[in-house]
DNA sequence: AACCATGCCAACCGCTGTAGA
DNA sequence: GTCTACAGCGGTTGGCATGGT
């Protein structure tokens, strides 16, 4: 049995939205708030469905956003995270105030990717184009979390991925951290993981010495490391579980997974 | 001036995840 | 455990604006 069409669709406007409409939203969400999209536009005298309504609201209408062009600061930024987290433009715009997720899609698929092209560098991958070795020696990489019965432990997953997975990495590492006051992440409403103070900031190193398996050609690592144990993530010495060692030594840059931001 | 190609962006569509019954 | 309703997300589309011929 399929679901039932979130509205009426014989009985509701399409396409662009008059001022009038957007009137009468603005006036009810400021007087009665967000929410409740479903009945909103009937309470509103809107015919319009109440996805549209929302999508109105969050990308047009909400007083807080940002209008206008990106900065270079933005676009950096944006780039930098779509290298980390992949077209979850929902993220990116998470760490973009005022920008909206639908914003930075455009904008990405109609700037950003051109600019990237223009660098020399795939906007899918982040990879150098028409360079095999040098593709070859940069890695965006997530872990997979996979959490076994003794703790947080993380299994490395054999290829790059993209944030998909470390995304879905977060919600087994918060199983851990809940049960700790002091690394408590938030919830937001049950639904969404929220922590407040990601650092998103890599770095680019010289290859490590220390590791036998890393080629000792130049290489240029760009390495997120999300697979450290509660214990190392807390900065405290090793348990007797702790696996963190062996994740090839590509500690290059850590990019720590407890504090990201979801909407 | 007319036509066409391209770019941009608001809006839509279909799907997924989650809460609650 | 299953089903339904709902919110939210990402991909895609449609229409307008602009520039070139």
């Amino acid at each position: 049995m399929g679901r039932s069409p979130c509205c009426e669709k014989a009985h509701t406007n399409k396409g662009a939205w008059t001022k009038e409409e957007d009137d009468r939203l603005t006036a009810y969400i400021k007087a009665h708030g967000e929410g409740c999209w479903r009945s909103l536009p009937k309470a509103a005298g809107l015919l319009r469905c109440g996805k549209s309504c929302r999508l109105r609201w969050i990308n047009y209408l909400r007083p807080d956003l940002k209008r206008g062009n990106f900065s270079d600061e933005e676009d950096e930024l944006i780039i930098k995270l779509h290298s980390l987290l992949g077209n979850k433009w929902s993220l990116i715009a998470g760490r973009l105030p005022g920008r909206t997720d639908n914003e930075i899609k455009n904008y990405w698929n109609t700037h950003i990717r051109r600019k990237l092209t223009s660098r020399g560098i795939d906007p899918v991958t982040h990879r150098a184009i028409n360079s095999d070795h040098a593709a070859s020696n940069i890695t965006i990489s997530f872990e997979a979390a996979q959490r076994d019965d003794k703790g947080a432990v993380f299994r490395r997953d054999a290829e790059p991925t993209k944030v998909a997975a470390a995304a879905a990495a977060i919600t087994h590492v918060d199983h851990h951290h809940r049960s700790n006051p002091h690394h408590q992440m938030e919830w937001g409403q049950g639904k969404a993981l929220k922590c407040p103070d990601l650092n998103l900031d890599l770095c680019i190193s010289p290859p490590s010495h220390e590791d036998p398996m890393v080629d000792t050609k130049p290489v240029v690592k760009r390495e997120a490391v999300v697979g450290l144990c509660f214990s190392c993530s807390m900065g405290l010495p090793r348990s007797a579980d702790c696996k963190c060692s062996s994740f090839m030594g590509l500690r290059t840059a850590m990019l720590d997974f407890r504090s990201i931001e979801m909407k």
